[in-house]
DNA sequence: TTACAATAATTGTATATACAAATGTATGTC
DNA sequence: GACATACATTTGTATATACAATTATTGTAA
């Protein structure tokens, strides 16, 4: 991926705003790649994030700020993010009974079960980002993520 | 930043993942600063990059399509992103005359000046995510991004 | 020259996201 | 117990984005 021919300028881009230019590109293309696999189960990353955190939770429900905290991207909007899971059956949510305030959200069978297919598609998802990356310059790659 | 630590799970992560959701995380680092220095001039990132176009093509006209390759993100919406910088009077849109099929894109005077506003505030904010990094470690990380 | 395909942009629709305001519940203080 | 305050979530609103369908114009082959 050349940053100059994929926005085709022939300037020169000084080396901070090539990084940060030559970073979203990378981004997109890692998007575009997720979407691609997720779509057949017609869910968001998002909401295969929240399905994947309600998993970790081991059968322990999980409230919504929970959700929120733990989310990669964080958005306002955790609320409808479940909503759309639980018209599609993959989670429940109810009232939690010791603090009406809060809401106790849990992982279906159902959704258990579609999850562990998105895992396939996602495990190939990841070898075709990474197809091109050895195990050592991923280690290099997450070391230099450490310090942003 | 520290990637168990952000999305708080005890589990180890496999090191494909880790990098994926690390670069992720960055990610959103990244464009949450971007944003915030946009927005007192109340364009989106996606507005900024039109301008920076706009300008670099040195009073020559773009079309709409060209505008849609040139651009980090793609999106099918550089109409209406179009229409709200002509709302900012920012650029103006007249139809191409020797094929009015296309459209003749053009920055304005004040859209070039604000558009110099802005270069500094991205500057400032380029600098701040960039800090911890030093120019070798800008080298290597255009070198890896090259191979996605 | 007409009919058909290709091109360029726009519009419609659904969903996603950001941010602020509102709702309902709990807690502490007098 | 009444009140103010804090907390947890939901709802409203505006904008952003993805994708498909539509409109308008041009090119071309019979």
């Amino acid at each position: 991926m050349n940053v100059e021919e994929t926005i085709q300028t022939e300037k020169k881009i000084p080396l901070e705003s090539r990084t940060i230019i030559h970073f979203m590109l990378v981004n997109n293309k890692i998007n575009e790649t997720i979407s691609g696999v997720l779509k057949p189960f017609d869910v968001s990353l998002q909401q295969f994030n929240v399905l994947r955190i309600l998993r970790g939770q081991n059968g322990k429900p999980a409230h919504l700020s929970t959700l929120n905290e733990r989310m990669v991207t964080k958005m306002s909007n955790t609320t409808r993010l479940v909503d759309k899971l639980i018209l599609k059956g993959y989670v429940n949510r109810i009232v939690c009974p010791s603090n009406r305030r809060k809401v106790e959200i849990n992982i279906t069978e159902e959704g258990d079960k579609v999850l562990k297919k998105m895992d396939v598609a996602m495990a190939i998802a990841e070898k075709a980002i990474l197809k091109n990356i050895s195990k050592k310059e991923l280690e290099q790659l997450n070391a230099l993520f450490n310090k942003f």
